[in-house]
DNA sequence: GAATAATGTAATGTATATGTTACACTTAAA
DNA sequence: TTTAAGTGTAACATATACATTACATTATTC
């Protein structure tokens, strides 16, 4: 699951460590969502995308061949 | 989770079982989604939108307020 | 060059998304 | 007025998202 989250995170000047407290998950839970280790739920996704500011289609939009 | 599932479904003309085919989930679990008892991950929700012709934001954005 | 911050990741446990099976209700077609 | 299609949902099983703890590596910074 390629994703954009590390982009917009290093744009919004936080570490993972920072990010993962705002969106009330653990450090490592962040680690893998950018390693596209992870398939994160929506909730969790939009509660990335609150927090960059950003939105689901800019940070986790990927087309259909690629998934 | 709220999003607009049922609506671009219809819209689409599927039923919940074709709908759930084209995903490869079971009927149930599209009802339970269209019903806002789940919290789906990021890959079914890609799914949904290729099938429905959709984007992420679309089908399943909700503003930080009302999650 | 030791101390600290930021990150990667492995092992194990828990919560929950999803599958399977099944039954009930509604509605449209026959 | 039955038959079948579409939908809601409950009980139980399984897979996996996420937490917890822990250790290692790589910059910084003192």
């Amino acid at each position: 699951m390629k994703n954009n989250v590390k982009i917009f995170r290093v744009q919004a000047d936080l570490t993972q460590h920072q990010l993962a407290e705002k969106v009330g998950v653990t450090r490592q839970t962040i680690s893998l969502i950018e390693k596209g280790k992870y398939n994160p739920t929506l909730k969790l996704c939009l509660e990335i995308c609150y927090a960059v500011n950003k939105t689901l289609d800019e940070i986790f939009w990927v087309d259909q061949e690629e998934i």
